[in-house]
DNA sequence: TAATTTATTGTTATATTATAACAATGTGTA
DNA sequence: TACACATTGTTATAATATAACAATAAATTA
């Protein structure tokens, strides 16, 4: 059995609601979204956003335990990784910057050890929020 | 009342707890260990973790909810934290390298959102996982 | 096609991480 | 001393995430 390079039932239903939603979602408020198709458990959920991540369709904002969808449509892999938040609306956008991206995909230092991934959370006040 | 600038008995604890250890502690294998000193709920745990993550002395790594003690003598609120993380061992450590740190604090972008915090973790394995 | 293998699913239970609420105590300031 | 307010201790509970295992479905190969 070759590695799956579809989506399957589960997995299309929870990557359905989280590209829908304009800002991250959690876990248990996915859950409730999705029990009138046919998923009632926890692990149902977390399954499929544990594929969904790993094939790079959403991604983990970690210090706020949700997901989004990622905006890049070329986004294969989710190796590399930027998002800003708005620590007064909480409005997380990813941020699509090559310089950035280049930037950190190329950092070494003298540890030793290679980089193959890394996680950026920027956080602030967004625009409207500062003119509040 | 003026802010405190002082490290109550149950922040110490944690502190020094968390200082001895070479590697990220989770917030109840803490619990557990500060036990036989009078912390008895998960409370005075986090209370004492939000604080010292507040005034700098410890960072939290979000994708491990994990907290190390902030290397840096001179960290006084940690506005600016990368980590690398070794996806074999868990193996953490706190990245001071002054050229990424002023990169990212004067990092901008077009959205209009004025950064005042980052966090970046970067994963990979370490020099002793890489050559086994 | 049948047998085999492997991935995915459904399900129950439980582990792990974190906070709400509130009374009691301590500490600085007026 | 009286007050304001931060911190503490405590119980209960919320929120996030995984273990274990039987059942089902899909791909492989014989």
């Amino acid at each position: 059995m070759q590695k799956q390079n579809f989506l399957t039932k589960n997995q299309q239903i929870v990557l359905d609601l989280v590209e829908k939603s304009s800002q991250p979602l959690k876990a248990y408020s996915i859950l409730f979204n999705v029990q009138k198709k046919g998923l009632k458990a926890p692990l149902q959920v977390y399954r499929a956003l544990d594929k969904l991540v790993e094939i790079g369709k959403i991604h983990k904002i970690e210090s706020r335990n949700a997901f989004v969808a990622c905006k890049n449509s070329n986004c294969v892999v989710s190796n590399a990784t930027a998002f800003s938040i708005c620590e007064s609306c909480e409005k997380v956008t990813e941020i699509n910057n090559s310089k950035l991206s280049k930037y950190l995909s190329n950092f070494e230092d003298n540890s030793g050890m290679k980089y193959s991934k890394y996680n950026l959370e920027f956080f602030g006040l967004c625009k409207k929020c500062k003119n509040k």
